[in-house]
Parts: C-alpha cells; sequence; structure tokens
DNA sequence: TCCTTTGGGTATCCAATGGATACCAGGTGC
DNA sequence: GCACCTGGTATCCATTGGATACCCAAAGGA
C-alpha cells in the first residue's frame, strides 16, 4: 500500500517555501509522519530519564499495549532515536535507552511540554465554554 | 487484568507529580491527545500563516481528506486553538484562524521545526542504514 | 516430573479510525 | 433546466489499534 504521503505527485519541487508543511517532502512533515502518534512521543519522554527495560517502559506508559510499544520501540530504533540492547540475563532483559539524536529531538520538544504545563487548562477551559 | 490503571479517563485527581507524561492525567498526555494526529500539527502551522477559507486549506495541506481536514478543524476549534467564522459570500465561505492561544502554542512547536528542518536528514541516514 | 513464573515479545481477533467517494444545500450563471 | 461553486455529511471499506492468548527458555518449587 501507499506509504502515507511519501509519493505524492507532486508539483513542488522546485518552488518549496521555508515552512511548506502542506508538502509531503518537508522535513517538519515527514518528522510528524513519524513520531506524531499516541505513543511515540510518551514513550521518548519516559525514555528520557534514563535506560529502561521492556515492562517498566509498559508500566510507566500508562495504557499502552505490548503490540504498540513494541512496534513503536522498533520504528524509533529504526529512525536512530533510540537503541535496543539485549542483555542475556535470564530471562533475557531488553533495555531501551535514547540516543545522542533521540536527545537533542526531546530537547525541542521540552518547549511543547512546557507548553502544555502552563496553557492546558486553558483549552480544557475552551472546551468546557464549548 | 492486573494492571489496575487501566482507565481512569473522567476525574484526575489533584495529585499528578511534574512530568508525569507516563499518568493518563498529565498535560502533556492530555496535549498529546489531542494534537499529536497526522493532521493537527499541519493544519496549525498552514493557519499559522494566516486566515485561510477551508478549500484552500484542503489544498495546501497535501494528502488531507475533506472528512479529516472538517473533523480536525473541529477538534481545534473546541480546544479554543482555531477559530471559524462563516463569511456570508455567495456561495457561502469559511474562514479559519488561528486564536491568540494557538499561535502560543505554535511558538512552542517552533523548536520541533527547527529540529526537523537540521535533523531529518540523521534520521533518514539512520533508516537507510537500519 | 510437572507446573508455574518471568521477560519480552508474536499471533489472532475485533472495534475504532482514516480515506475515497458520493451526495447535499442553495445560490449563480448559461 | 442544468451544471458549478463552497463547505461540508453520509456511506463504505481498508488500515490501525487494543485485548487477549500464546510462545520460548530457564529457574524454582512440590
Amino acid at each position: 500500500m501507499q506509504d502515507g504521503t511519501s509519493q505524492t505527485p507532486g508539483h513542488l519541487h522546485e518552488t518549496w517555501l521555508r515552512g511548506d508543511v502542506f508538502a509531503a517532502n518537508c522535513p517538519t512533515r515527514q518528522l510528524l509522519d513519524r513520531i506524531a502518534d499516541k505513543w511515540s512521543t510518551l514513550i521518548l519522554i519516559v525514555l528520557g530519564e534514563g535506560p529502561i527495560r521492556f515492562n517498566a517502559l509498559k508500566q510507566r506508559v500508562d495504557g499502552v499495549s505490548q503490540k504498540m510499544l513494541s512496534q513503536t520501540l522498533k520504528s524509533l530504533e529504526r529512525d536512530g532515536l533510540v537503541s535496543r540492547s539485549v542483555v542475556p540475563t535470564v530471562p533475557v532483559s531488553v533495555t531501551y535507552a535514547v540516543t545522542p539524536l533521540g536527545r537533542t529531538l526531546m530537547a525541542a520538544m521540552q518547549s511543547i511540554i512546557d507548553w502544555a504545563e502552563t496553557r492546558m487548562p486553558e483549552v480544557a477551559a475552551a472546551q468546557m465554554a464549548y
């Protein structure tokens, strides 16, 4: 099937302005296609506190299923944001950690987190008023 | 069914710790539940360039369906991030704009956009190498 | 010996979400 | 009368996500 919108027959190649988020080849768009889902960001934030094993991570990220945790970690690993290391204990334990690249992304996400902490009450109020 | 924390969507106690992203009542978590989908952020960014009509917006956000555009705009409006104004031209045109609150969110998102523009090549490279 | 537990998953099934398409209102120009 | 505009809804179907069951291999208990 189509990998999302990555194959848009575009008339956009030469003239793409800064911040052309609408175009499928924009880096912001590509980033969002990767991490703008319910779990990726949460997982990254928890991993930011330090390396953690699969089941511990599952407990910290409230509500995530094993399936989605495994799947999301795989995709974060493929993107070079998270590293996976198998420790041959018994039973085998698997530790996940944020890579240096992932850590730079987390730094950028901090302003979003700060916004949420200061402004979410206003959003909640707006929704009540609606 | 041993988890015991599986669902408490409605009422949240005031005892949430700072940065508890794992808990469902954390503000960051709530923000992500609202805007961490494929279209919300893209739509906000395009709206950030100035007020725009429905169909124009649909053309700028490459690949969005009418259904999702309409739905996402509705939810952004409910959250007080976007305003909707019906202009009685003929045919009726509907203009969407970012509210002041929405604009503060966009400011916070700017660091993510900057990250994407500088670091996405590394992500792409990581994926190739995988 | 068999049974259970433990960590880190997969396999399977089913509900919810997203996308494509068709249709609607209602005013305009042809 | 008919097609066409904008800004949507209604409908159908494919994909995604969640719940649950199961798997592997080794340890530990009865």
